[in-house]
DNA sequence: ATGGCTCTCTTGTGATCACGTTTGCGGGTC
DNA sequence: GACCCGCAAACGTGATCACAAGAGAGCCAT
């Protein structure tokens, strides 16, 4: 008989969290979807209390909304808040490619072209979570270059806020081309351009979010 | 017999949340202190639960650090961090400063004035709480005429994070001068001069937290 | 006197339960 | 057919408990 091995890596309420986290940052969510602490203590195989602290920890992070009678659901932004939180995209992410561009080497800059070529697999596939996680990998391999943790968490937090209104984008959207920018951004990391480094990150990161405060 | 008034508005973690947070945000509590679910329950006189989902909301904004063991301490940052958050205050409240130079009316210089006068009796006395607290809450006013929640919600967990480092510093820095720069913000203020208000902002909050990352 | 070891007390975790509230559905009325 | 009211099922909250792991004090040996 095998040994039981204890997952010593991962508390519940850890597992809990992470599963969410990424659902709901890859639009696995739509807007507006409720969630309960027993669905997801049965989701996830365990009591109330670890699915609490991760619900909590998501509201806290601004990933879900509780309404006052503590009911939790995923935000459905307004476009105030849309153009707010892409307005903060712009402002941390163009510093962080900044301070990653002088340790952009070039093994990482073939690893962001790998990527882009998953994308443009992806998105001929119509496939909008794939899009989006990829697109956010393509993000945050960059930014890892740039050594500046604090910065990179604050990032994810808005990625995680704006996750299932991505979602409701890029399925209305249907695009078909792979993203233009990323090619501006890999041409400027070989150019050691940082000018234009920041005005391609900074296109890239506000022309998909301008086209939802479009909408209404 | 007078009946028992429910307290509608806040549940208890809220309660401890807010709590908690004022504290650490203010400077009340040394880098370093550990705090355990059990006395933060006995000081807020409720059971663990609620303590718990405070901590763990704080330790999910950074404002805690967590061992591997669950044990909750406030966190001891590294110079590099200190850099990162003092960068990311620039980066975010020079944006917020701009967003409220055009809102900004008489109205809001006199109040900003008269906080800047209660910062000097402040600091006269030697006061390090004080002095953090009315500090802030020059920035935060200033700030709410952005109108921008998203960006105000950002900048204050960047300042949660950095609360017991600045009582570290003010406490020993023992300055006894009013902030300098905080006039240099109210003059561009009322000059309308966007680019000085800019440089001000940025000078105001790099200036104090400079001073940690060069002791060693 | 000091270094290492053990034991105990304390801590965090997760499960379960009772309670008050809310939501949503179904039947009755206009 | 539409609207409203009432009831039952489901929900979040907070308390309590059992358990395992860890920290710290005290003791012994060197």
């Amino acid at each position: 008989m095998q040994p039981v091995i204890k997952d010593i890596t991962t508390s519940a309420h850890d597992r809990v969290y992470r599963g969410l986290r990424t659902r709901i940052m890859h639009g696995q969510i739509a807007p507006g979807h409720a969630l309960t602490l027993r669905g997801i203590g049965r989701e996830f195989d365990c009591s109330m209390t670890p699915a609490r602290e991760a619900v909590n920890r998501l509201v806290a992070e601004g990933a879900l909304s509780m309404s006052s009678s503590g009911r939790v659901a995923t935000p459905e932004l307004s476009n105030e808040r849309i153009e707010e939180l892409a307005a903060l995209r712009a402002l941390i992410e163009v510093e962080l490619a900044s301070r990653a561009l002088p340790r952009a080497h070039m093994a990482l800059i073939e690893r962001l072209q790998t990527i882009n070529a998953t994308i443009a697999d992806v998105v001929s596939n119509r496939d909008a979570v794939g899009y989006i996680r990829s697109n956010l990998e393509f993000h945050r391999t960059l930014y890892l270059r740039a050594q500046a943790p604090a910065m990179l968490a604050m990032c994810e937090t808005v990625w995680l806020q704006l996750g299932p209104t991505m979602r409701a984008l890029y399925t209305r959207l249907r695009r078909s081309e792979p993203p233009h920018y990323h090619r501006l951004i890999i041409a400027a990391l070989k150019a050691g351009d940082e000018p234009g480094l920041r005005l391609a990150v900074r296109t890239d990161v506000t022309q998909g979010l301008k086209m939802i405060a479009d909408r209404t």
